[in-house]
DNA sequence: AAAACAAATCGTACATTGGCGATGAACGAT
DNA sequence: ATCGTTCATCGCCAATGTACGATTTGTTTT
C-alpha cells in the first residue's frame, strides 16, 4: 500500500515536472520568467516593450506559465501585473533538483 | 567587452536550457532518463520491454534526447546500449539550479 | 455617452511534435 | 549467401505550438 502510494506520488511528480519542463522550453517564457524573477513583479506592457515580439503573443506565453503555474497575475486598472508564484516555483525547483540527485 | 561576452553567454545558457527543458518535456523521456541514471546503461530493447510503446517512438524519444546532448549511445552489435552523457548532465543540473537561484 | 487605454481572446497560417506500422541497414550466426 | 535480431529511419496523420493582426473586453477618463 505505502509502496504503491509513493510510486503514484513519483508518477505524478514525473508528470509536473513535465509540464514545468515544457513552460520552461520557450526561450521567449524562460526570459519573462528571468525578468519577473529579478525584478519581483512587471507590467504586461513592460514585457511587451521589452521583448521583440507582438502583444497577442506575449499575452499568450502569460496564460501558458500561469497554467504552468508558474507565475500569477493580479489586475491592477486598466494593467495587468504578474509575478512568480513562488510556491508552484520552489516545488519546480525541487522537482528539478532532486531529478538530477 | 567583457560585459558584452557575459550577456553573450548569458543569452547562450538561456538557449542551452530552452532545450534542456524541450528535452525533459515529455513523460517518456523523462522516464527514459530516470532509468538510465538508476542503473548505468541501458539496452533500446530493455526500454522497449518497460515502456508501453511502439519500438520506433522510443527510438525516436532516444534520437531526440540524443540530440539534446543528455544521452549517449554506443554500438555493441547487435544491440545499442545508452547512457546518460555526464558532461552535459552537470551542466543542465547547473543551468536549472541557477535558473532557479 | 464617448474616447482611450491595457490586455485578453479570436481566427488564421504555418511549423513542429508524437504516435504508429513498414521498411531499411548493420551485424552475427547458421 | 541467407536468415534472424536489433535498432534507426521513413512516410503518414492528427494534435499541438508559435506567431501575427484584428477584435473584444474591461476599466478609466473626458
Amino acid at each position: 500500500m505505502k509502496i504503491l502510494a509513493e510510486q503514484k506520488i513519483s508518477e505524478d511528480s514525473q508528470a509536473d515536472l513535465a509540464r514545468f519542463a515544457k513552460a520552461l522550453s520557450h526561450p521567449t517564457r524562460l526570459e519573462i520568467l528571468r525578468l519577473l524573477s529579478t525584478q519581483s513583479c512587471c507590467f504586461t506592457g513592460d514585457l511587451v516593450e521589452i521583448l521583440p515580439i507582438a502583444q497577442s503573443t506575449v499575452s499568450q506565453h502569460l496564460k501558458e506559465l500561469k497554467i504552468a503555474g508558474l507565475i500569477q497575475g493580479e489586475i491592477d486598472p486598466p494593467k495587468t501585473k504578474y509575478c512568480i508564484n513562488q510556491q508552484n516555483w520552489q516545488k519546480a525547483k525541487l522537482l528539478f533538483a532532486s531529478f538530477f540527485e
